[in-house]
DNA sequence: ATGCATGAGAT
DNA sequence: TCTCATGCATA
């Protein structure tokens, strides 16, 4: 026995391996930066900023930038402890998170309809986003790190604020095997659904890809969702109704993510034609009264999820502003200062990076 | 609506 | 080890 829930809607194969990159835009980039929650700022100032630490701490909330910065010098000391410190043995890590103690299935999750392949198949030159990271803070001294103790950090007013909450669980995902590799090149689509393809040919200006066409659509398809009385979570499991070779149910946090365009270009792409199916079969469907799909699930074990406190992640901003890609290193030096898991760490900065990403107003409007 | 996490695939 | 697409859990 095993995971006795997900459904595990299809198999495999990304049903559209579009281009990635059609022949978007060349907007395509500033379309995605948006929606940074920390600002980049200038590592002059941050420098200044160091000096400004010490009163920063008195008053928090008021010079945000100042404290903030201050924050992320310190923090960027790291890596210069981490490199004095590496002589004398670590401690015992943390026994990362993992807190599966599922019940056993090897967690195969994964069982998104256009899983990865459909829109990594050939990367696109990553946009440039941070310009710069600036590594100013060499010449500091590693002791900012013992100050940047976490409860510190925002005037330890937060006391030991459980950094991590104990998590337990697993999910249950079924052991599908849904990887095919990559359609390196050949994006083939089950059949003719509506996934057609972002647009590749030159003549042809994708208007699926146009994120202007994306965000009307995204919201005309909240709108008719709402109309149906439908919720997202419908949406999601209902997709997996849909008989559409290589599409499976999503989560309501895609579909929230989806009308939200919270979601990567590519992503949204490559969701479109999917949601855009289900909309006209749930409206169909409605025309004759037929009602929703059904909905149900079993219950599984539930994981905690781990919550880093205010003042830690507030370091992990600052920290973030500055090198948005630290090294294994200067994670584990960050992890140990915060007192956090180093995976905890780690995983929080893909997300950032991941965010930065996302569609959202991008500046194409 | 979003934070933290997993995992496949690419580097 | 990173990126990306996604999901569970939770505010």
């Amino acid at each position: 026995m095993m995971s006795m829930n997900s459904k595990q809607p299809f198999t495999m194969h990304a049903a559209m391996a579009e281009p990635k990159y059609p022949t978007l835009h060349p907007s395509s980039e500033a379309m995605r930066r948006a929606c940074l929650p920390t600002p980049p700022r200038s590592p002059l100032t941050a420098m200044c900023a160091r000096t400004l630490c010490v009163l920063s701490q008195g008053n928090i909330f008021a010079g945000l930038d100042e404290s903030f910065l201050a924050r992320a010098e310190a923090l960027a000391a790291v890596d210069i402890v981490a490199q004095s410190k590496v002589h004398h043995s670590h401690h015992p890590f943390k026994p990362d998170a993992t807190y599966h103690t599922m019940n056993s299935v090897g967690c195969t999750s994964t069982a998104g309809p256009l899983s990865h392949h459909a829109a990594l198949t050939s990367h696109h030159p990553h946009v440039g986003h941070h310009p710069h990271h600036h590594q100013h803070h060499q010449g500091l001294d590693g002791d900012l790190l013992d100050h940047i103790s976490p409860n510190l950090t925002l005037a330890g007013l937060s006391g030991p604020e459980a950094s991590v909450v104990p998590t337990s669980a697993h999910h249950a995902h079924m052991p599908g095997m849904n990887h095919m590799h990559q359609a390196m090149g050949m994006h083939h689509h089950p059949h003719g659904l509506p996934l057609h393809h972002g647009g590749l040919m030159p003549g042809m200006p994708d208007t699926e890809a146009d994120p202007r066409e994306l965000e009307a659509f995204a919201e005309r398809f909240k709108q008719r969702r709402i109309k149906l009385g439908v919720t997202q979570a419908d949406v999601g499991s209902a997709l997996g109704n849909l008989k559409i070779p290589g599409v499976g149910s999503l989560s309501q946090s895609t579909i929230c993510r989806f009308e939200s365009l919270t979601l990567s270009h590519n992503n949204m792409i490559a969701l479109k034609p999917i949601l855009q199916a289900w909309l006209e079969e749930a409206e169909k469907a409605h025309r004759s009264k037929q009602s929703k799909p059904d909905l149900f699930n079993g219950g599984e074990k539930k994981r905690k999820r781990t919550s880093i406190a205010a003042p830690e992640k507030r370091s992990l901003e600052a920290y973030f502003a500055v090198q948005p890609r630290p090294s294994s290193e200067k994670i584990a030096a960050i992890a140990e200062k915060l007192d956090l898991k180093k995976n905890v760490v780690r995983v929080w900065f893909c997300n950032q990076r991941q965010k930065q990403k996302r569609m959202k107003f991008s500046a194409t409007h």
